[in-house]
DNA sequence: CACGTTACATCCGAACTCCC
DNA sequence: GGGAGTTCGGATGTAACGTG
């Protein structure tokens, strides 16, 4: 059975549940008739069916769990939906691409700077299977890249570039790394345990984006007036998870989140310009207020 | 009774090696 | 360089026992 026939199983199994619950017999039932219709052997055991369970939940963070009352498995995490939607979406373009070698001439790719994705499957199969890897990383802040070894936990999209998130045995601490950084990269043979405490949703809960905390000030209650105009697109597309509406009329939108004040998020703050006015905490207003200070010295 | 867990044997594809 | 043979590790299935 090859790697690409798990693959499509484990995502026919995730879109049947995706449709509502269903018993065990009526996915075996959906394996049978996929297998039909793609020329795959997709069908199972129990105890394969067990194991993908397992797999679905480390690779895609889609947690399906067995429903004893009414006697039918379900998806329980809906709230992350996107994330698992998108990691679904690059392992479909990923096999699309596979399944092209020998059509090179027929196919014309947008040009682009590599994301790191060719170590996407890699990256998930170290990730699955508790295998440390080692990179090679070139930091955007430093001109020397650096060997590092890590234990992966996670892969996390934030506009547009993928980020592993993964414990660093040499710095002793949980770090993000981009993919598009990476270098050079290799599974090693060293298997390490998952922490059971580190829960993925929870750990990027109260940030912005993929710098959990790197100020070393507690999660802040962050208030921010946008124009009327911006605050429309803020209403549709919130920030963050916790974003609350207090006040929105045809002044403008005040909200209020409750996050950590990151690197990342001023700069979001920053690229809304005029439209925004950071209210809370002082010491964000003030640091907001002197960054728009300096870029404007550029200019006299 | 149906699912969950653990242990172990088996199978198979991928990678490696060797030879022509 | 590539085809044949070999090795190895990961994926799968069977079975036995646990659990609620």
């Amino acid at each position: 059975m090859s790697k690409r026939e798990t693959l499509m199983r484990q995502n026919a199994i995730i879109n049947k549940l995706k449709k509502g619950p269903s018993t065990l017999k009526s996915i075996n039932e959906e394996l049978a008739l996929q297998s039909d219709l793609h020329g795959y052997n997709l069908k199972i055991s129990n105890k394969t069916f067990r194991r993908d369970l397992d797999d679905i939940l480390s690779l895609y963070q889609i947690q399906i769990d067995y429903n004893t009352s009414n006697k039918y498995y379900e998806i329980i995490n809906q709230e992350d939906e996107n994330l698992s939607d998108r990691i679904l979406d690059a392992f479909n373009t990923l096999n699309a691409l596979n399944s092209s070698v020998g059509y090179s001439d027929y196919l014309d790719l947008e040009e682009r700077k590599s994301t790191g994705n060719q170590n996407f499957h890699g990256i998930l199969h170290a990730i699955k299977n508790r295998k440390q890897i080692n990179i090679t990383y070139q930091s955007y802040w430093q001109d020397e890249s650096s060997l590092k070894t890590l234990q992966p936990y996670l892969l996390k999209e934030f506009k547009n570039r993928w980020y592993i998130i993964a414990y660093d045995i040499n710095k002793n601490e949980l770090r993000t790394y981009g993919l598009d950084r990476i270098t050079v990269f290799d599974i090693s043979k060293k298997i390490f345990k998952y922490p059971a405490n580190f829960i993925p949703k929870e750990h990027f809960k109260n940030s912005f984006g993929i710098i959990k905390n790197d100020s070393g000030k507690p999660v802040q209650e962050v208030v921010l007036r946008f124009s009327a105009q911006q605050g429309k697109y803020i209403k549709s597309l919130p920030l963050h998870l916790s974003q609350q509406i207090l006040i929105d009329n045809e002044e403008g939108l005040t909200i209020k989140l409750n996050i950590y004040v990151t690197f990342d998020l001023e700069m979001e703050l920053l690229s809304h310009g005029a439209n925004l006015e950071v209210l809370e905490p002082a010491f964000l207003r003030e640091s907001i207020k002197q960054k728009l200070k300096d870029a404007l010295t550029a200019y006299q």
